[in-house]
DNA sequence: CGCCATAGGGTATACGTATACGCATAATAT
DNA sequence: ATATTATGCGTATACGTATACCCTATGGCG
């Protein structure tokens, strides 16, 4: 009796059952060790029993520590139906599972690279830090980066690791991933690679895959052929255009690589549909392997990014800023997957 | 000077610098028309030029209300590294977005079915609504949705709209689509039409698809046969060992209705692996119009389900219940897509 | 010309927690 | 024995906003 059940339990209902004071009891349950082990044994029973829980709001009003991370999403410049890239979907995944176990709560947007994301989630205190994920093109949001290094807010960005990339980031070894796939080809005895994909600093990705496969030609004693690169943003219907243009160029060429998973499917369509035998006539390699690149005649040898320990590293290195540890940038390395087209 | 441009203003700072007490700039903000035009319009100004945002914390723990919804997402028993149903991730996007259009933000939690998250949301003050979404065993959570509703929990889920449902649900039309893709089988003239997906009410929604296949077939004068019924599970093996089940099983049919289009792509490679002929021998429709479904040989007839406005439907049916405003339960027509695998 | 309704906005306070500080008691040092 | 320190906890208060309540000046009305 006494305690009516609906109304939500505060600490100070705890407090007083347990014949304390409510400070006590935040730091009985907060695990500070100015509490003598009795009184937090008791405390603790005493909130299981009441089924309390920490009002989240009033606690980071206190604290200035939300224990949120805010996920934003950047959409391709293509606004094709919510035909999200799947290849963040499944980083998706993994970084609610890391949040979760690490104990913080993950508020998720999507944005169109519009003009007042960065101060939106810093500046009214509903998140401590930002993880950003998106293709698109770098530049147009160069000068946003900047600009969030400027007011210290704490963000983790997945995409290209180098010297000049602003902020801290996480991303695959993608010259290493283009050198992989550049070298599996000319061991099956391909010697004319051609490129589909961005190769500007508009997409510092894909231009990594792709100094990664000329890398890899050198390497042999092959020399890029320029005219073999096409642009081509991830997506199908650009690797189907891409595809095309290569083969109107009148260029021969006997494999492709890439830059996207939906890029070859697209540019697949485009050989098949000329009458090119895959792989016989032309091999090729994509980049993600998403689920329908299994799915694909032939199926499509791809490189697999380690999404698991994306998400996870993600998630620790904005934890490691929030808490100012020292945090370097991680390269994580990436896992060629052969398939049916470039199986000889 | 005077103003420390790096300190977050408060409501305090634009009171001050209006000549107004803090309560009106409150009002004001919050565009309660106690308040003259013009002193709106200054505070307004004032807080655009100091980049004024609301502290979110502090406004909900005052008004008890967050403007944060929570979307709790279940995954399939089967704990396959991360693959996530493709379908559920296209809800995500046209819910994100509906929430943003709304206001609301979106916190997001993958959930294993696990004991204690009816409380973890709510009581916490995290979200004023839970949105529900996830395949999975219905009667395994069934005790849970009671006690949310007991608890007077405020939450709308995805899933089969049937009159015994728990809670307010929003969901397609199952039935009808099962109609559908019945009519259009006998149609092509098939005759012995089999189905692929639990029958059981573990699992409502693959029921009413195969209610209504059962319903266009007996319109059609066709008797459905219970042994053409395989149960499995959204997944492809879980398909793919169907199929064989039914295969090896020595009864003849010449159409197939999956459950999900996962399902019917492990059938059809199932088949494929018998040497059938698809759909000369076999034709086959899925359910959801995943991404690979244009992508299989042949191509996969299947029913579309409106993810854009389920997502919006989800978010308006909470929103309305947490203004108390009357909201029913909402059934989504569905789309049959003709691809190869029924084109005769 | 007095009465009341209304607009416009100020005063006080509550939301529930976390932390700086102080004050006992007990434990150790001198 | 007194001086010192650590332990365990209470007191007071701040975090930034929203809302109940109150007050004043005006205008309308009789």
């Amino acid at each position: 009796m006494g305690r009516q059940p609906s109304a939500k339990p505060t600490s100070f209902d705890i407090a007083y059952l347990a014949g304390v004071s409510q400070p006590t009891v935040s730091r009985a349950l907060r695990g500070s060790k100015s509490v003598s082990a009795a009184t937090r044994a008791n405390i603790e029973r005493i909130a299981r029993e009441l089924n309390y829980t920490v009002d989240k709001n009033a606690s980071s009003l206190r604290s200035q520590r939300t224990h949120t991370l805010a996920l934003l999403f950047f959409e391709d410049p293509t606004p094709d139906q919510s035909m999200i890239n799947p290849f963040f979907l499944s980083m998706l995944g993994s970084i609610t599972r890391q949040c979760a176990l690490r104990g913080y709560d993950l508020l998720i947007s999507f944005q169109q690279m519009h003009n007042d994301w960065h101060v939106a989630y810093q500046d009214s205190h509903r998140s401590d830090g930002i993880i950003l994920l998106g293709y698109g093109d770098y530049q147009l949001y160069r000068s946003k980066l900047e600009h969030l290094v400027e007011m210290d807010t704490k963000f983790v960005r997945w995409g290209s690791v180098s010297d000049d990339s602003i902020g801290l980031t996480v991303g695959s070894d993608n010259v290493g991933a283009g050198v992989q796939a550049g070298r599996h080809l000319i061991e099956i005895g391909r010697r004319t690679i051609a490129f589909l994909g961005d190769a500007s600093d508009h997409a510092p990705e894909f231009q990594d895959r792709y100094a990664g496969l000329c890398r890899a030609m050198k390497a042999a004693g092959l020399s890029p052929d320029p005219a073999l690169q096409r642009d081509a943003v991830s997506s199908e219907e650009s690797g189907h255009a891409a595809a095309r243009a290569l083969l109107a160029s009148g260029r021969s060429f006997d494999a492709i690589f890439a830059a996207s998973d939906l890029i070859a499917i697209g540019a697949m369509r485009a050989l098949t549909e000329a009458g090119l035998r895959l792989p016989h006539d032309v091999a090729i390699i994509g980049f993600d392997d998403i689920p329908a690149a299994n799915l694909t005649s032939p199926t499509l040898t791809t490189v697999m990014q380690d999404m698991k320990s994306a998400g996870e590293l993600l998630v620790d290195a904005l934890l490691r800023r929030l808490d100012d540890l020292p945090v370097e940038r991680a390269v994580l390395p990436t896992r060629l997957i052969k398939r049916q087209s470039t199986a000889v």
